[in-house]
DNA sequence: CTCGTTCTGGAACGTTCGGTCCGAATGGTA
DNA sequence: TACCATTCGGACCGAACGTTCCAGAACGAG
């Protein structure tokens, strides 16, 4: 992952002076694809994905499919790696342009919340799926889900910082006030999508924001 | 589930006066393969556990699985429901005969917490990772995850009421905290599944019972 | 002991799985 | 235009899946 490039695998080592490609070129867009794949296996978990399903749902073959990715293992690998490129981008874009200090974290939890009880059904959060379904058998998917809690905590923790900046927050629970916004984070990405009504969703999420203003 | 009795299924509708089945006796005991079943489930998730599986683990023959539970499906929700029996017990008992107050929730978060990243791999919570991978696509599989936050939420709010009576804790805030303390359970459960290490968890763990001292 | 009923082991069923293969199609290059 | 590396669609593969079936074993009742 050094450059968020579009690739897809058989990309020819692409040298400083981009080479075009020879033969047949590619129908379809790696990336919008690996997109509908993130849907997918948010949707339905990994195993019970089946590559008929990712045809179906892509339009592609399964040659096309096979060409670009390799594998069930590394496709899921890819739309992984996709999914959380996406959301360390996103908590980044909130952290830096959204409402400061306890403000972002409200808007955080907000957004979070907002999901439950959706017309379609609400997905919770693909990484935290992953880690319930697969557990420790894939070390990617630990490393993932380690980054991501970071993510969640490096966030948190601006945030935070923030709001000590301008009085609304001690300093010296900033660091284990992130660590339970993280685990509260977990918590009701699992809840939500385990299909918890809105109100009770709301009233966790309600909650947790009170939890940051008792001190 | 009227009765927390032994039966598989095909016990046939002992009356009052227990009538002795006729034919052959079966030649295991159906609970004892339930708890066997658990595990399994637990560490595997329900798509990527078959029926071979079971089979391996438990040493019955297909048919006399297939005799006493009917399905995978259903072999799956008896597991579920049998793990959420036990879990209640558990935190009835706990709430009863452990600690009072705020101690009793510490207990309960060490207990969490010392699962992480033990020996053989740490499996989070059984209805955590089902409701993370089967989402809402079993209705059961959600009044399964409903029943175990309100059996979670009902623990710490006997807790937090008795830490109320010794003067540990605010009464105005049993409510919210509770339900807090319930997202937090799940996320905690959900990142020791997902492998996070000892010292990770025992952060989050430490976090998770400082907010309760902050009133 | 014999009968009736149930359970057991293992073979067998049709389906679906992840993955491969190959001939036809494609479009840039010369 | 002819060439050629590559991709595409779809048939195909062996293995594994969940489930069913059946002949024989096991036991209680008569």
């Amino acid at each position: 992952m050094l450059e968020p490039v579009s690739t897809t695998d058989t990309a020819p080592a692409e040298g400083p002076t981009a080479t075009r490609p020879i033969g047949r070129p590619r129908q379809f867009d790696g990336d919008d694809v690996l997109a509908t794949v993130v849907e997918l296996f948010w949707e339905q978990g990994y195993a019970a994905t089946s590559i008929g399903d990712v045809v179906a749902r892509t339009g592609l073959s399964k040659s096309s499919l096979y060409g670009a990715f390799g594998s069930k293992e590394e496709l899921f690998r890819r739309a992984l790696e996709s999914y959380l490129g996406d959301h360390r981008t996103m908590i980044e874009a909130m952290v830096a342009d959204g409402p400061k200090g306890l403000a972002a974290i409200d808007a955080f939890f907000d957004r979070v919340g907002a999901q439950a009880g959706g017309p379609e059904a609400a997905n919770g959060c693909f990484i935290v799926n992953t880690s319930a379904e697969l557990g420790t058998m894939e070390p990617s998917v630990v490393e993932c889900g380690a980054e991501h809690r970071a993510i969640l905590r490096a966030g948190f923790t601006t945030a935070l910082e923030g709001a000590v900046d301008v009085g609304e927050f001690p300093a010296d629970r900033v660091a284990p006030t992130a660590n339970v916004l993280v685990t509260l984070a977990l918590g009701l990405a699992v809840m939500i999508r385990g299909g918890a009504t809105a109100e009770e969703a709301l009233l966790h999420v309600e909650a947790a924001k009170a939890t940051l203003r008792i001190g």
